[in-house]
DNA sequence: CTCCTTTATATTTTGCACAATTTAAACGTA
DNA sequence: TACGTTTAAATTGTGCAAAATATAAAGGAG
């Protein structure tokens, strides 16, 4: 039997299509913000830790140091975060939020309810959908360490 | 009741991450065609119809003219396509795959096989995910059409 | 035919992603 | 203590994405 080589078959297309249309979604609210995506989901790692090593935002967000480095510095430079070479291990970097950055919180709870609101599923359906994408995620991230 | 804010519950996070992770599973078999996963896109819809304008691919994938026009140039100096300005209208440039571009098709088969054999996914799984995010992919672009 | 609007593509600019390499600090072990 | 290894960040270079703008051809109303 023939596979079905489409387009529209392919998962890794209909994700890949997703997450660009979530983003275009949100953009009026990070607009407003003066944020991007990249940049919230730096924030949402450090609401949850106000401090935080440029390695450990790079394990939560799965980045690396050649995306965040400049990132992180664009948003030192809009005075969201402070980024300072630690005293006991100076290979480390510490980014720590600003008052400014931690105020945002307030303004940017809006962005998910934006995606559940429109999604128009219920919050149970959400949250099964995260969990099958993860595992996905979890499963491609496994066999590519073989 | 107060909203659970973080990361990990956000569902745009688990597919934008989903989504990377895939592209990185990709990289080796790309790297041995000698192509990016956008530019394996362009070859997906150029598959089904030898044949299309900028604009068609633009609709097919939902890429701007400002990403299409550099990467179709990029596949042209690599001898996949070839771009033609139309005759009748000349706004339209048609692009048209090569003998080059349609030969990759044979060894790109295997690139949504890795998807499928690694998800550890069963294919109706598969599809039902597929349409599941189709579906939230509609949604949300309609919420942003208002 | 002339002006106005629409349409298709191209250009410019900003900001990710990521591979590959570099730098420098920290660590381990003889 | 010296030396090789590991680790954290930064740097460099390429290629998307997408907003904003520009250009030029096509189509339509008067």
């Amino acid at each position: 039997m023939k596979p079905a080589f489409r387009l529209e078959d392919h998962l890794c297309f209909s994700i890949y299509s997703c997450s660009r249309a979530i983003l275009r979604m949100y953009q009026p609210v990070l607009k407003k913000l003066e944020i991007t995506y990249p940049q919230y989901l730096v924030l949402l790692a450090l609401w949850e830790n106000r401090e935080c090593s440029v390695k450990q935002i790079g394990v939560l967000l799965d980045l690396d140091s050649g995306t965040l480095t400049p990132l992180l510095k664009r948003m030192e430079s809009k005075a969201l975060l402070q980024r300072k070479r630690s005293l006991d291990d100076e290979r480390i970097v510490t980014v720590r939020l600003t008052e400014k950055g931690a105020a945002l919180k307030e303004k940017a709870v809006c962005i998910p309810e934006t995606l559940i609101r429109s999604s128009q599923m219920t919050e149970a359906e959400i949250q099964n959908l995260n969990r099958t994408i993860k595992l996905l995620t979890q499963q491609v991230t496994q066999g590519q360490m073989k």
